[in-house]
RNA sequence: GCGGGUGUAGCUCAGUGGUAGAGCUCCAGCUUCCCAAGCUGGCUAUGUGGGUUCGAUUCCCAUCACCCGCUCCA
């Protein structure tokens, strides 16, 4: 994560997590036990905003692509995958305290650090074993950065992947991994996907679905956590036209966010250098937001080339191959993943809808300037009197068949109002003493606090029409 | 996991080795009726588990959670 003087100062991530708690969009996990560490529920309010994003992201993604279906795997998969796919062997960080200190470092940092301070340009400790690393630290004399001693422990890998037992008995025969990404799930049904819909290349698969990484240092509210959901695209392709579809679909990616309301210069893609990239990488590309604690990785824009399909192909002995229709030329196809976290994209989507206003007479105004489409509720329907209750729910009754609605008849109009812009809520629609007579009621605009008086049966079509994105 | 700090109502904060207090919020009633009005009433708290003590929210220990740094990459 880059960090840049530029980070908004108007607000802090404490009042998007105090807003998130106030209001039910997000609660911390097993509140009433103390609580469990980086563990957050969604609420009322927060489970409509992230279905909202899941619902925007599938329409661009599935709906409206020519190119891309859907489909849902489970979390539970053969182990062999996580062999295939590296995770058992390398989705590990390779820790090493200094016992004179007792700062912990990743051993393959310190190599790295070592061997860029000496110019040694050949050293990539990644594929690595931990006796290599353990040896090499030893044969150079890398010592602990903290305290210059070199005491260290042994290697010990922390894996990233959270276990647990299929069966009802605890042996390590039915031992099973929860996934780590839904990538794999994807992969492994590739064939699968490829006959049922006769496709051709080039074609995308999408998920939406939880994963689970057993993060050394989680944090930031949603930002990084242990459980979370991720919206993965795997775009599969003719080797040769990977590059053409990575520019693709990073400008695809890119117009989604602006679209729902992300400010443009709240959002920057950032491409990997050479050295960063991983071993199977042709290219990757971040799509970052300016959060509160600086720019923090959204989007995840990979070329990963066949890297996937030929280690299930390898370790499977399974045939990956495809056969081009056109050329009759056999190869197995690249694969272009944007990868997006759920949790942060919507975490990103509160912070940049976040506003504070103070009004004439100095009072403060909560705003979420949450586009339409993603806003839990899309309008509230608020009775200027409890005498006028009775007119107000059947308004209410008729746009809830649409759409999520809100109702308020407690407390002034002014507060309703305020409590409606606070979770985002970008239409009130107020019954008053004429509406019996006119059949019309006013609709209120959260962003310019502007009014016009339609006739309700007109409502729903009104309110329908700024949901596009 | 390591180092430093914090833990009292939904929120922000008082306070005391002996009955826990305010403001805001919320709820109900009256009133008003298009941007947090007023009046009246009401709900709600010492993170958890031990210990010292006649008695602990206060002192001690542990634990848990949160915040700040080291570690990340969706």
């Amino acid at each position: 994560m880059a960090t840049d003087s530029a980070k908004p100062e108007w607000y802090t991530m404490d009042q998007i997590v105090s807003l998130c708690k106030g209001r039910g969009f997000v609660y911390p996990g097993s509140e009433i036990y103390g609580g469990l560490a980086n563990s957050w529920d969604y609420g009322p309010l927060g489970v409509e905003f992230k279905n909202n994003i899941k619902r925007a992201w599938w329409r661009k993604f599935v709906q409206e692509s020519p190119y891309n279906v859907g489909m849902d795997a489970a979390i539970l998969m053969n182990p062999e995958t996580w062999v295939a796919s590296g995770h058992v062997g390398g989705f590990s960080d390779p820790l090493m305290d200094c016992k004179s200190c007792r700062a912990r470092f990743r051993a393959d940092k310190l190599i790295e650090d070592y061997a860029q301070e000496n110019g040694l340009t050949d050293i990539h400790p990644d594929g690595w074993s931990n006796a290599d690393m353990e040896a090499y630290i030893k044969e150079k004399g890398i010592v602990c950065p903290e305290c210059g001693g070199s005491n260290f422990t042994g290697i010990r890998k922390f894996n990233l992947m959270f276990k647990t037992f299929q069966g009802v008995t605890e042996d390590s025969a039915s031992e099973l991994y929860l996934r780590p990404e839904t990538a794999q799930g994807i992969f492994v049904n590739f064939k699968n996907v490829l006959r049922t819909t006769r496709r051709k290349l080039p074609f995308g698969i999408a998920q939406i679905g939880k994963s689970f990484r057993n993060e050394i240092t989680p944090g930031n509210f949603i930002f990084r956590i242990r459980e979370f959901e991720q919206m993965e695209l795997e775009f599969f392709c003719a080797p040769g036209t990977d590059l053409e579809w990575y520019a693709y679909w990073k400008e695809y990616c890119h117009n989604f966010l602006l679209s729902l309301g992300m400010k443009d210069d709240s959002v920057r893609l950032r491409e990997h250098e050479q050295e960063e990239l991983s071993h199977y990488s042709k290219g990757t590309t971040d799509i970052e937001f300016m959060f509160p604690f600086g720019w923090g990785e959204l989007w995840g824009i990979a070329d990963r080339t066949d890297f996937d399909l030929k280690s299930h192909a390898d370790h499977s002995g399974e045939n990956f191959e495809y056969m081009d229709p056109f050329t009759n030329e056999k190869f197995i196809p690249y694969c272009v993943e944007p990868s997006l976290g759920a949790d942060r994209i919507a975490l990103a989507f509160l912070c940049n809808a976040y506003d504070e206003q103070e009004l004439d007479g100095g009072d403060k105004r909560t705003v979420l300037h949450l586009h339409p489409a993603l806003a839990p509720y899309k309008c509230a329907v608020l009775p200027l009197s409890k005498k006028l209750s009775a007119q107000a729910q059947a308004v209410y009754t008729a746009l809830s068949n649409r759409f999520m609605v809100d109702y308020d008849e407690t407390g002034s109009i002014g507060k309703r109002y305020r409590r409606e812009d606070e979770i985002g809520t970008p239409y009130c629609v107020t019954i008053d003493f004429d509406t019996e007579n006119d059949g019309c009621a006013t609709v209120r605009d959260r962003d310019t606090m502007e009014q016009v008086r339609l006739p309700i049966d007109e409502l729903s079509a009104y309110i329908e029409a700024r949901l596009e994105f």
